[in-house]
DNA sequence: CGCTCCTGTTTCGTTATGCGTTATAATTGG
DNA sequence: CCAATTATAACGCATAACGAAACAGGAGCG
């Protein structure tokens, strides 16, 4: 048993079968194709027994399925069922959607809604505006913080200990593939989140999109979900961020009285 | 330990904790919404301890979180960084991709391609006509024989014996949701997607939308994909579903050879 | 065509792991 | 505030999962 196997497992009461079986399925999924069952006992330091017995037993859940030609294992389809089902259970989903079509007809942007995942944002629903060159964002893309706008607009309305948690995160690791920032400086752009219930950013990822962001609120008054309007970057209309940002915070406003809230909602209208 | 449970784990290498996990996890999924221990250990026939500390586990792996309000547990945010790796792990889907945004550039359509999966299709990709009223179709769904286009198109080109074995499988349980239907019909219709290499349905969901189906096959001569253009049912244009059938059959045509298909490629291109 | 090497799977006996039972802590509801 | 029901934590025991080694099935090469 590997040391930092049992840094995932530390509680006594873990399923330590459970804990191997998904690491198998995350190093498929982060190797990027089909793997042979000794490259990953070498890779893991497992047993090849182990890899083999784990993968058989994953392979009838259908989980993970062999390659034709025994090339390896790669994962399998019903991790699909599992995702699409794990994005219907999220009620927010359904209820938000019908407002994003009208809000979409209305001013012909995609409008992408995501929630709190551990400190990164999910995109749950997307709607798309069906212009040529339109982004292409998908259900079940994770963005993260400091660039991703859904993540930042839930990372300023989150209670003060998480976003404390997560800006500390980032900053440990932000030596690896994590996009360098200063952390007072992000501070300063929460607060102002917070402050205008909006954010515009230009071209955050650097793909020539522009987001219009805002927060959406449970009857908790706790943020449940970010809403975004994305753009072309070409600021081609001086007068087009104006009337989205109407549009957008509405729709918002509307969605959150839905789901119950009546002070944040309240507050979020009274910057129209 | 219940009946059904020993079925599933038949074999003697089966780590059964994982089998017990995925099932706590597909219950979540098909219950559609947020769980108790107390209940699932009900419906399951499983003891509260044992659900607990599988939950446990596979909270602590993110593919469950409790919900906030402590109403149960729901499927967790770590199943879509698997599935959508998943997904990227078909290499078909980065191939095909550009030749379906030529595609749908020239005809206006809707385009999705699916790969077989498990005797059902499984959309790995889709590029949105960008109509105002287009089809809704998102990459993970499955689809079924008989109705689905591309699920049809696969089984018609899929060995004889494995088209036999899902033809019985269907006719087995069509007692449940599956539709009925005439397996002697079914096959004629097989034998004529073998000879024309395409096929055309009429509003196969009821859904106002048809499809044009073709195969792409690789160089094994295997059928490797189905691939359809969505159109809206209205037969506005006569001309229209003899336009897209030349552009459709020939980007199959060609996605096929770039896969390494040479005789089924030739024969699909015969029939233009 | 046979031999060798390397792969993935199975067998076997041992140990530790996951199990049910019971106890405790945490929440809900009245 | 108490009662009732919940989820989780201890605790031994039985068994399931493990590692080592044997086995089987191809691939590559001479």
């Amino acid at each position: 048993m590997a040391a930092d196997e049992k840094a995932i497992a530390a509680k006594s009461s873990t399923v330590h079968s459970v804990v191997v079986a998904v690491r198998l399925l995350e190093y498929l999924a982060e190797s990027g194709r089909p793997q042979r069952v000794t490259d990953i006992a070498a890779h893991l330091g497992m047993t090849k027994a182990r890899v083999s017995r784990h993968l058989s037993t994953l392979a009838d859940l259908e989980l993970v399925v062999k390659t034709p030609d025994n090339s390896g294992y790669r994962l399998g389809s019903n991790l699909f069922r599992l995702a699409t089902a794990a994005l219907d259970q999220y009620e927010i989903t359904n209820i938000a959607y019908r407002y994003m079509v009208v809000l979409k007809n209305r001013i012909a942007e995609t409008i992408i809604l995501a929630i709190p995942a551990g400190g990164d944002s999910l995109i749950v629903s997307t709607v798309n505006s069906g212009k040529p060159f339109g982004p292409k964002i998908e259900r079940g893309v994770r963005f993260r913080v400091p660039v991703s706008p859904t993540a930042r607009m839930i990372l300023a309305f989150s209670p003060e200990e998480v976003r404390e948690r997560i800006l500390s995160r980032r900053t440990s690791h932000n030596t690896e593939r994590e996009l360098d920032f200063d952390p007072a400086e992000l501070r300063q752009d929460m607060a102002r989140i917070r402050d205008r219930y909006h954010e515009f950013l230009q071209d955050p990822h650097g793909a020539g999109f522009s987001a219009l962001t805002v927060p959406i609120f449970n009857h908790h008054e706790h943020i449940e979900a970010a809403m975004a309007a994305i753009t072309p970057s070409k600021p081609d209309d001086p007068n087009r961020e104006t009337r989205h940002l109407m549009a957008v915070k509405e729709t918002a406003v509307e969605i959150s009285r839905v789901l119950g809230s009546v002070e944040m909602a309240g507050r979020m209208a009274a910057t129209l």
